[in-house]
DNA sequence: TCATTGATTTCA
DNA sequence: GAAATCAATGAT
């Protein structure tokens, strides 16, 4: 029987969050009752007002204020006015920092990932330990991952650009 | 390499 | 109000 990941999970730092959500299962439930599972495969992580690639490095706004609330929120924002982008909210209040999921099993991308969940806006500020129709289970076990330099963030200076937060499952 | 596309943020 | 920005994708 699957088992929901402990709420605890995402209270770790993110640092800690985004390379072990690789190979763990995410389960969709879609409005037509159809329930489908994906692995992780790719993570990134933003973390604090520091990090000039954060969308919180500006301060607290409507768009940014979820990444400023517990671990286990999700936060999904529009990029590019087309494609919706999946993050999950780690860490203790008050302390931003999201998890963006770039590619599960099979659909390679962030906006393609989406795409097939039928993500949108409606899911912005719903909470992975309460919600009946996404959530995340436990996956693979004795996974090894890589680590690359995050995409798209070019405005972020050099320190930040070189921070090794991207996370792939070999 | 370029067009698409619209919410969010910043400046007035 | 108006203008610039943007963590991407697919067609050319």
């Amino acid at each position: 029987m699957e088992k929901k990941l402990d709420r605890e999970f995402f209270l770790k730092d993110v640092l800690g969050v985004a390379p072990g959500l690789l190979g763990k299962t995410l389960t969709r439930v879609y409005p037509d009752g159809r329930k489908e599972k994906y692995i992780i495969t790719e993570t990134e992580a933003y973390r604090g007002e520091e990090d000039r690639a954060c969308h919180a490095s500006k301060g607290r706004t409507g768009r940014t204020e979820i990444m400023y609330q517990t671990g286990g929120h999700i936060y999904v924002y529009l990029i590019y006015g087309m494609y919706w982008m999946l993050n999950f909210v780690t860490g203790p209040e008050n302390f931003p920092q999201a998890v963006l999921i770039r590619c599960i099993k099979g659909f390679d991308g962030p906006g393609k990932l989406t795409k097939q969940l039928a993500i949108d806006k409606s899911f912005n500020g719903e909470n992975l330990n309460t919600s009946n129709r996404i959530y995340i289970c436990e996956g693979l076990k004795n996974i090894s991952f890589k680590t690359e330099t995050r995409v798209g963030i070019g405005y972020a200076g050099e320190e930040w650009i070189n921070k090794p937060w991207r996370f792939k499952l070999i």
